[in-house]
DNA sequence: GTCTATAGATAGATAGAC
DNA sequence: GTCTATCTATCTATAGAC
């Protein structure tokens, strides 16, 4: 049955974002699907088999949310808002982080991750238009490693005012990019 | 003898530099002692013990490595060049990631990587004053984040123009921190 | 105090039953 | 095609030898 394959899925990305990528293990990802480890790999011979499947779903996610996070901004007031309430996701960031350990080992997994970033760089470069900005690539660039370490930093730190100092650090940038175009005093 | 706990530190220090906290075991990082399991968990009881006094050290190391980048930045042309060198450093990077990771299921850990974290912000604070530039709290928090994700995605996606890469987006960074107090037509 | 043998638990993979 | 019993390898922890 089909439906198995995605029961198994989605089981593993549950995993990715509770317990990253330590917890993704046949056992426990078959525990939380009903199923005995030896019948998971009949779906999926191999971890890697496994692995390669989740982090496909996974990355299909993590696009999809960024597509969502980019048409949630309209002004460049949100714009800090909206990715600071993304880099304060955690469930998230455990799959992000996954993935890039993943991506290291495996060839299939970078592939994938490479897609996501470059499918990420080229909304944040859309954004960048839609804000009046102009979408150089370097800003661009900047933006989404600003994601990748504030998400992480927050998650590692657990600051209470995790979230908040995202926002000032995002807005001072959102900031440094407009005034780039109208450099209007202070 | 004391020294055995430094091999065994050293050791462990080198497993997550290679292979990040997925190879951390207490039987691979005996192996690299020339040491056997059973004796490891006499100098430490428990894996948890054994990656605290590891985390220690290498929080130790990276504080190390962040003061001597700092010195090594003495102009505004230098700063991206430097920073971006370092975080083309993989072995590095895997430290950082396993840390993270380590500090999310380790209070002992979350606060070394706090003290690591706030003292990395309290450098870029004071390079920013070297540079000339105003050393505002959320600039040096920019500059942190963009290093660890410029690092985890240089990393994961095993770009080949990866650094040059990273080297355009803090060139980018800094050209704004600049123009902040000279905005200087083009 | 230093070190080892061994046990107990968990992970991954395979052959084969239905 | 679907599912399970089972084997091997690996990891962690403990009791105890020297």
């Amino acid at each position: 049955m089909e439906d198995r394959r995605k029961q198994i899925i989605d089981a593993g990305l549950a995993i990715l974002a509770e317990e990253g990528l330590q917890g993704f293990t046949q056992p426990r990802i078959a525990a939380r699907t009903g199923l005995r480890q030896s019948h998971l790999t009949y779906y999926y011979p191999t971890r890697t088999d496994l692995l390669v499947a989740v982090a496909r779903a996974a990355t299909e996610i993590q696009a999809a949310n960024a597509q969502a996070m980019a048409q949630r901004i309209v002004t460049r007031e949100d714009a800090a808002d909206v990715i600071a309430c993304g880099t304060a996701r955690h469930e998230n960031t455990r799959v992000l982080l996954a993935l890039c350990e993943a991506a290291e080992q495996e060839p299939d997994v970078r592939a994938l991750f490479n897609t996501l970033a470059d499918g990420s760089i080229g909304l944040l470069m859309a954004l960048l238009s839609k804000l009046g900005l102009k979408p150089i690539p370097a800003h661009a660039d900047i933006l989404h490693a600003l994601f990748i370490g504030l998400s992480v930093t927050h998650l590692a730190t657990g600051r209470t005012n995790g979230e908040a100092r995202s926002k000032a650090a995002l807005d001072a940038v959102f900031t440094l990019f407009a005034q780039k175009r109208a450099p209007r005093g202070k």
